[in-house]
Formats: C-alpha cells, sequence, structure tokens
DNA sequence: AAATAAATGTTATAGTATTACATTATCTCT
DNA sequence: AGAGATAATGTAATACTATAACATTTATTT
C-alpha cells in the first residue's frame, strides 16, 4: 500500500482487504479476537481514507447480526485503538484506519478541508521537534497528536481553476 | 508573563489580571467589542491553566446577570477564538486562554496527564517539520494543531518518589 | 429619533460518548 | 465432555458536547 493513496487514485478495494487481513494477522499474533463485530467495524472503517465517526458506522451496522446501539461501536472503536489498528482525528470525532500497525505511530494527519481526506505521514522530523520542546521544558511525552488542516493536491488544483490566487 | 508558568508556582491572580487587560486592548484594536458577558468568560477562562469546557463555563455564569444556556458560552468562545484570544483542545473538548495572543499561534500544547495543566509552546522546529513534510506530501497547510500528552516537571517528581522507574 | 447592525436571550434539537447491568460466546482446566 | 472463569456482546438509560432558529435587547450610524 503506497503512502500517499489517500490524496491519490488507487485500488481501494485491495487497499481495504490488505488492510483487514493485516489486522487478522496482527490480532492472532498479539493473542487477541479479532471477532466478526470486530472485523465487520474495521472494514467499514476502511471503506475509504475519509475519518468516519461512530454513529456513521452505527447507522451502518443496522441490518446486520448485530445491535445497532452506541455500546457496540464504542465497545469495538476502544478494541481498535488498543490495538492500534485505528486513530481518532480529534478535531473531526472521527475514526480512521492506521496506515502502519504494528509500527511505531507518528500521530501525525494531514487533513483536507475540501475533500475531508486524511493522510497519515509518519514523519521523524516532527517527532524529532516534539522530543526536543518537550525536553526544553522538561515534559515527559508519552503521546502526541498532530493534526494539519489544508488542501491536498488534488484540491488545490481544482480551486487553482476557480480562484484568483492570492 | 513567564512562558512555563503553567507548570510552575507563579502569580497567577497577576497573570489572568493581565491576560483581561491584555484582551481588552486587543479588541479595542481590532475595532471588536470586550463587552461584559465576553471579558466575564475570558476571565473565568483564566481562572487556571487547566483546559475548562464549555459546560464548565456555563456552571459558572449561572447566578450571574447572562443567560446561563449553551449558545451563551459557545458564542462566546466562538468570538474569543476569532479573535485569537483563547485555543480550543480538541482531544478534552476544553479551551484554554492564549498566551501570546496577537503574535503567530503555533498551536502547540503539551498537556499534563496527571494534573491536566497544559503549556502552549511557540516552537519553530515544529513549525518547520510540518512545512516540510507538508510540502514534501503537496500539501497545502492553512492551521495545524499537537497536542502532546504526558507528564509535567512537577507530576513526573511526584511519580518518580512513588513509582518504580521502568 | 429612526434605521441599522451587533449582541444576547430563549427554546428546541442534534451529535457524541459513557455507565451499569444482563446475556451469550469462548476459553481453560480437569 | 462438563464446570467454572473470562471475554465479548446485548440492552436500557443517561451524560456530555454543540448547533439551529428565531426573538429581544443593546449599541452604532445616519
Ligand atoms: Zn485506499
Ligand atoms: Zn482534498
Ligand atoms: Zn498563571
Ligand atoms: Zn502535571
Amino acid at each position: 500500500m503506497k503512502v500517499d493513496s489517500a490524496f491519490s487514485h488507487h485500488n481501494h478495494h485491495q487497499c481495504q482487504t490488505s488492510a483487514v487481513e493485516q489486522a487478522r494477522q496482527l490480532c492472532e499474533k498479539n493473542g487477541v479476537r479479532f471477532t466478526k463485530l470486530r472485523e465487520q467495524l474495521f472494514t467499514l472503517i476502511w471503506q475509504s481514507h475519509k475519518p468516519v465517526t461512530a454513529y456513521k458506522l452505527l447507522d451502518q451496522i443496522k441490518g446486520s447480526d448485530f445491535s445497532a446501539t452506541p455500546p457496540t461501536v464504542y465497545r469495538t472503536l476502544d478494541f481498535l485503538l488498543d490495538q492500534g489498528l485505528i486513530h481518532r482525528i480529534n478535531s473531526l470525532n472521527a475514526f480512521i484506519g492506521c496506515c502502519q500497525p504494528g509500527k511505531r505511530h507518528t500521530g501525525t494527519f494531514m487533513i483536507c478541508e475540501q475533500c475531508d481526506h486524511a493522510l497519515e505521514v509518519d514523519n521523524t522530523n516532527i517527532l524529532n521537534a516534539i522530543q526536543k520542546v518537550s525536553h526544553q521544558h522538561n515534559f515527559q511525552v508519552k503521546n502526541y497528536i498532530t493534526e494539519i488542516y489544508g488542501f491536498c493536491p488534488q484540491c488545490q488544483s481544482e480551486k487553482d481553476n476557480s480562484e484568483v490566487q492570492s
């Protein structure tokens, strides 16, 4: 899976399928259960590279075998977060599949304000900068998240065609 | 006002008073009104260096001259956000006074998971790293926020005394 | 003073998340 | 296989966060 796929055309079905398979294997490796419910919700989260809210997922499991109530969804989201299989985008109250599960998480996202796609980037410079500033302030880092808002390559060119540049 | 004051003992009353005064002057300079309601809520937000939720503020204006309803609070928060006088901490659904109003905002916070205090840091390295990675992905940055979680200096030493170090 | 614009009041509702307890499915051990 | 323990899911209620729509009041402009 290519890192920039969130912002470019690609075979997303394959993208999704391989993410599910990878999640299954990681769960097995970690001795936790990738149940039908978890698989179904994880698959739904991977339906696109747009962060999706818990209640959207709730709507989508209506009619399935599972209880379409908030705890069903939130419990499963908590599991997937714990396993590092998904991330939460705080500013959107939404969830998105992790592109490097099992590897170190940088928690850095570029979020397009036009098309809502979010790209997770693994960036050492940001991590280094965070560690440096934290050290300067004698702050012991446990976790961090960086959410970058703006316009993805696609949406920039569309804007260029329709707006006067500043 | 010292930058690290959120994590250290200081004369917070003076800290709060000068923040209110600075806000008043900035509003005057920008031709917007720093009304009684806005001043009262801004003062409440500056009651400490802990991010505070809208509904906590709502509780606190009960008994005042103002209508203690959500729109009252949210509208005022929106105004203060627009003027760059406060920030929103996305992961906490909470608001905190800005330490450098009028200056460039980096939107970087170190948040102590133990004592809830949050320190806004103005850090060029993080900004540079974000601009660099955004440029690499041809992403046009409009805004960003970095929330760093961990333990502040005070809470670290308390932990050191009560826990075995790893 | 009248007209306009800005701010606040008021009511209702939408959206997000958790608590507590009951039931079912799976695992472990004999 | 069966009993007991653990994990996962079902269910009902509630708490928390935020916005929409419209009315009224206050401040500004002419
Ligand atoms: Zn894809
Ligand atoms: Zn886009
Ligand atoms: Zn202070
Ligand atoms: Zn602390």
